[in-house]
RNA sequence: GGCGGGGUAGCUCAGUUGGUAAGAGCGUCGGAUUCAUAACCCGGAGGUCAGGAGUUCAAUUCUCCUUCCCGCUACCA
């Protein structure tokens, strides 16, 4: 490999139109932060770059929806996302915001450069077009009547009933999704940047000069090459976004996928004047990290826009990854089917490594992977905390109680195979660690990690120092000849034992920085040594410690984590209860943005798909009253309502209690969904469903008769 | 529809330039132990390596077909 002076790592720029979920950690975030901070402890000269993505049309679409400015949307949405990252201890060196200033004038200032060469086509085309929103509309964006299964609502590019690939001319009455308008063909211009011209340079670069990149990204790369690269548009209409740099541009700005990569340059110009080390030096290494719905943008189009400008270094690898399942399905916003870090870091205080062992020790890198919340608990029960976290704890306990409280000495002419053995161990891990690291293997690398801790435990079984002490306090107390001897050297054997267990802690803590920094920190603390202990090059040394040096008292490092928390978070998985009013409905990807005809909003603000009489008439709905009320203990959302239906009385779990106060509602009349299968939540079992309106601002409000009606009527 | 990635123990994943018992962690079962967060340590059980065909002395590993999951893309390879 290339002797690089300086290293260059991006993160997938998130897009600011909705959280972070853990999927984007475990994907992108987390492997970025593993690499960067490895590179740290090697005095490697590393910057760490990412930033919000906030440019592009389903931010303008959601802020259109919304009734905000687009600006708006994407103040929250950076401030939630930054500060989420911030938390789970994402240690960018900038993270910035595609709106800043010096990010618009460096992707304009690039967009020129290639503009004055003569680098684009100038293409003239039709495009569907909403005079009502005065906007140009993506194929997704119209909806109309399936010409084949005869759905209302088709999107312009396909239908989700049926699957038929569609086009906007192909729907029967189309419709502006964003007004309801019919959409009108118009004529606009943009600027096409022909890829095909550099396919013969990307074939070298890549398929030549880097078969050393991961199956996944070098795959796809090779299809997109193979099947021949085509001009695509540079700009879009729209009026949020960079402005076209060109005095005829008018409502014309770059597209997103333009200027969300040369974000990461503008991000690094944003942090150091030396920008051009690292961006405009040959011995710099560049490595973007990002999902693999990326690839194509960071292997063909950026590259080539890179080599179009002529200044600026290549990645030098591209360690894409595949994406995250939750409990057997995959993310989904607008299902809200994920879990989201500020959620997580609500839920779990002081558990951010907790997620981040979860989440690397079970990255998705060669293919998609699971995660469920049993696992989660697995995984910190088994390996964090018991075999981790006991680990330093019994060592520092019997440092305590049989070495005074101070790092005894190693009594090198007591040594045996045994201990021998760990030393050796000890050095070896660093390699190992080493070694996976630098082929991005973290999971791997992780293992071995706690692998490490695990030869620590059988080491301290195999040598019981705690039967020795035993002996010695017999020895003690005999007067025999020779005893004192005796008990001299079981002393001996105990402090090599200790001594060995905590130089091996001081090197776990350098090993499993990188991946759990707040736990390198917590032993740091503990072994009262500075942070420059753990510099790389420490690792594999058992003299990090001096003897005679004293220790504080152990902390827990994980605590167990018990079956209620887990079966809470599925249930709020399961039951949606989290942000059901946010609206995220846009399709999520690790990194989601791309205009792409099958990335749009799955739906806009219009009404569900058709069903027919008999859909309703399963429904059986009754009027109903309020008898009882109260608060479902340990549960925000949930009350226990006693129901009258005339016929009988039932009791019903109603996710409402945000709402309304348990007292005020007795007496109420409501309408109930009667013959809802039943449902257990948090033990109680939920008989029916009240129905309620939603409003604007997310208030609740009961639906209910008129005026005072028999309990048990029927509605129809 | 095309292309790419993937389908290996209950779960999550390694691995095989084709060949001498198919691996790990977790879980499970049994044993031992008590310094420790009812932890640790030892041992056992558990897989016709998605299905089928072919090449070969030999295939989980190569080729072809089928099937399932994921991504990209579109009537074009």
């Amino acid at each position: 490999m290339k002797d690089f002076k300086r290293y260059l790592i991006t993160a997938a720029l998130p897009y600011a139109n909705g959280p972070i979920h853990i999927g984007h950690l475990a994907g992108v975030y987390l492997p970025a932060d593993i690499y960067v901070r490895y590179l740290r402890a090697q005095k490697r000269d590393v910057k760490f770059v990412s930033g919000s993505d906030e440019h592009g049309v389903p931010i303008t679409i959601r802020a259109m929806k919304e009734g905000v400015t687009p600006k708006e949307i994407v103040d929250k949405y950076h401030a939630i996302i930054k500060d989420s990252l911030a938390q789970m201890g994402v240690s960018f060196d900038i993270y910035s915001r595609t709106s800043n200033q010096i990010h618009h004038k460096t992707a304009s200032d690039f967009f020129i450069n290639l503009y004055d060469k003569g680098l684009f086509e100038e293409k003239e085309t039709e495009q569907y077009y909403d005079e009502k929103a005065k906007t140009f509309l993506a194929d997704r964006y119209i909806i109309g009547t399936c010409p084949v299964c005869g759905n209302p609502n088709a999107y312009g590019d396909q239908c989700e009933r049926c699957g038929s690939s569609l086009s906007p001319e192909l729907l029967i009455n189309p419709r502006s999704a964003l007004s309801d308008a019919t959409p009108i063909k118009k004529k606009t211009k943009h600027w096409y940047f022909p890829l095909q011209n550099y396919e013969s340079f990307l074939k070298q670069w890549i398929l030549e000069e880097h078969k050393e990149w991961k199956n996944n990204v070098y795959g796809q790369c090779k299809s997109w090459l193979d099947n021949g690269l085509q001009s695509r548009a540079m700009t879009r209409d729209s009026n949020w976004g960079i402005k076209v740099p060109l005095p005829d541009a008018e409502g014309k700005v770059l597209y997103v996928w333009f200027d969300a990569p040369i974000g990461y340059i503008s991000a690094t110009k944003e942090l150091t004047d030396n920008w051009k080390d690292y961006w405009q030096s040959e011995d710099s290494r560049l490595i973007h990290f990002i999902g693999k719905d990326n690839i194509v943008f960071h292997c063909i189009i950026f590259p080539a826009m890179l080599k179009a400008h002529g200044d600026f270094v290549l990645p030098d690898n591209v360690p894409a990854n595949e994406f995250l399942n939750i409990e057997g399905d995959k993310v989904s916003t607008s299902r809200n089917w994920a879990v989201w870090v500020d959620e997580y870091l609500k839920d779990f205080p002081g558990c951010e490594d907790v997620l981040r062992y979860v989440l690397c020790s079970n990255a998705p890198e060669a293919k998609d992977n699971d995660f469920t919340w049993k696992d989660f608990q697995d995984k910190n029960n088994s390996e964090l905390a018991s075999i981790f976290g006991n680990f330093v704890n019994r060592t520092f306990v019997l440092m305590h109680k049989l070495c005074g409280g101070k790092v005894p000495k190693l009594h090198e002419d007591l040594m045996d195979d045994l201990d021998r053995t760990l030393i050796e161990e000890i050095k070896n891990s660093k390699s190992k660690v080493e070694n996976a690291i630098e082929e991005f293997k973290f999971r791997e690398a992780l293992f071995e990690v706690i692998d490490l801790s695990r030869k620590g435990n059988k080491y301290m079984q195999e040598k019981e120092p705690w039967k020795k002490a035993a002996s010695l306090e017999r020895l003690a107390a005999s007067e025999e000849n020779g005893s004192k001897l005796e008990a001299h050297s079981s002393q001996q054997l105990i402090d090599n034992c200790l001594h060995l267990c905590l130089q091996l802690t001081a090197n776990l803590a350098i090993l499993i920085n990188p991946f759990l920094p707040f736990t390198a920190q917590k032993l740091l603390h503990m072994m009262k040594v500075v942070d420059k202990i753990l510099d790389w090059e420490n690792a594999g040394s058992i003299k990090l410690l001096s003897v005679g040096y004293s220790l504080r008292a152990p902390e827990i490092l994980f605590r167990k984590i018990e079956d209620k928390e887990i079966e809470m978070q599925v249930e709020k998985l399961k039951n949606g209860l989290v942000r059901t009013d946010t609206s995220s409905q846009l399709p999520d990807a690790v990194n989601q943005k791309s205009e792409t005809s099958n990335q749009q909003p799955h739906e806009i603000n219009h009404i569900k798909s058709e069903i027919v009489y008999d859909d309703f008439a399963k429904l059986d709905l009754r009027v109903g009253k309020i008898v009882s009320a109260d608060k479902v203990a340990k549960a925000d959302k949930l009350l226990k309502l006693e129901i009258d239906l005339g016929f009988e009385k039932r009791t019903i779990v109603s996710g409402i209690a945000l709402h309304f106060k348990a007292e005020e509602i007795v007496g109420k009349q409501v309408v109930v969904v009667a013959n809802l299968a039943p449902r257990k939540m948090r033990g109680i079992e939920s008989n029916g469903m009240i129905l309620m309106a939603e409003d604007k601002s997310g208030k609740l409000h009961f639906v209910n008769p008129d005026d005072e009606t028999d309990a048990g009527s029927v509605v129809s």
